[in-house]
DNA sequence: AGACAGGGGAGTG
DNA sequence: CACTCCCCTGTC
């Protein structure tokens, strides 16, 4: 049977946390969300604080959504900051998610110098070239593949993944001798290098997925929007290399960091939005 | 219609 | 560090 309930869900915002660029498979139909996670497909509807599901279990959801953090400790730490403070009072129900480390890195393999619309058919593709069919209430999809499927690099270049799938096959290798999980009980920086040594797997790309699947909550991503905004609001407009706002990221907002970076970005992309 | 940038990374100099 | 290329797609 399937699983189907509702839980409270305080200081939580479904629809911003789906939209804020961690996840790539979902799908809005109406009020309900339709999101993909390994070999399940979840629906989601919610109403004020109650988060209304169906196909898998509360306390699933619970830690995907990281629904037991005091977002509203994280909140006020950062709102010392007046750029944040905004950033928080626009967004006050962005969470961070908490991933599974195997599909957090290789959709953000996939993200690289990309945009959503074709990393989300890209990795959809590879769903559909590498995973099973899944179904649930009339929604229809395919599971994401396991770790050891993605062999074949110019099949995957039949899906539109263009010069990331060398680096899929370099990361489907590596993921055999490579326990993700384990990355979990390292420090930030031994785990970060552990990443980066995959062919593929940058700066970027590493932190992503140590603060979207491993908890490391001190990660920053910069991305092309995170820079742009950091210069705008924190280096006067001025060019500033990498390596400079990570520095002032860390310096600036310590072990919140990645709560930073999100509502960032977020805030960011928003203002001036090109897609969907 | 051709150039160009788009949620990086690797390889060079 | 500052380049260039890498594939592909939508856009101007």
């Amino acid at each position: 049977m399937l699983p189907a309930g509702r839980i409270s869900a305080p200081d939580f915002d479904l629809r911003t946390t789906l939209r804020s660029g961690q996840v790539f498979r979902f799908d809005e139909r109406g009020d309900c969300f339709y999101l993909r996670v390994g070999d399940k497909i979840i629906r989601l509807r919610q109403e004020g604080e109650r988060l209304e599901f169906l196909g898998c279990s509360g306390s699933f959801l619970r830690k995907l959504f990281q629904l037991d953090e005091d977002l509203e400790a994280v909140q006020k730490a950062l709102s010392g900051d007046a750029v944040l403070r905004v950033a928080i009072e626009t967004y006050p129900g962005l969470r961070l998610m908490r991933q599974e480390p195997w599909e957090c890195l290789v959709s953000f393999i996939c993200s690289q110098a990309s945009n959503i619309p074709r990393i989300k058919r890209n990795i959809e593709g590879l769903c559909r070239l590498y995973g099973h069919p899944i179904h649930l209430d009339g929604f229809s999809s395919y599971s994401f593949p396991e770790p050891g499927t993605l062999r074949d690099e110019q099949a995957m270049r039949g899906v539109g993944v263009g010069f990331r799938a060398k680096y899929l096959v370099a990361v489907n290798d590596a993921a055999a001798r490579l326990d993700l999980d384990s990355l979990r009980h390292k420090s930030y920086g031994e785990a970060k290098a552990s990443l980066t040594e995959l062919s593929g797997v940058g700066e970027k790309v590493a932190d992503c997925v140590l603060l979207f699947s491993l908890g490391f909550s001190q990660a920053f991503p910069v991305d092309v929007w995170i820079k742009r905004a950091m210069e705008e609001y924190y280096f006067r407009g001025r060019k500033t290399p990498l390596r400079d706002i990570r520095q002032f990221a860390a310096d600036h907002f310590g072990p919140n960091a990645g709560y930073a970076q999100q509502y960032l970005f977020h805030y960011a992309r928003m203002r001036n939005r090109t897609d969907a």
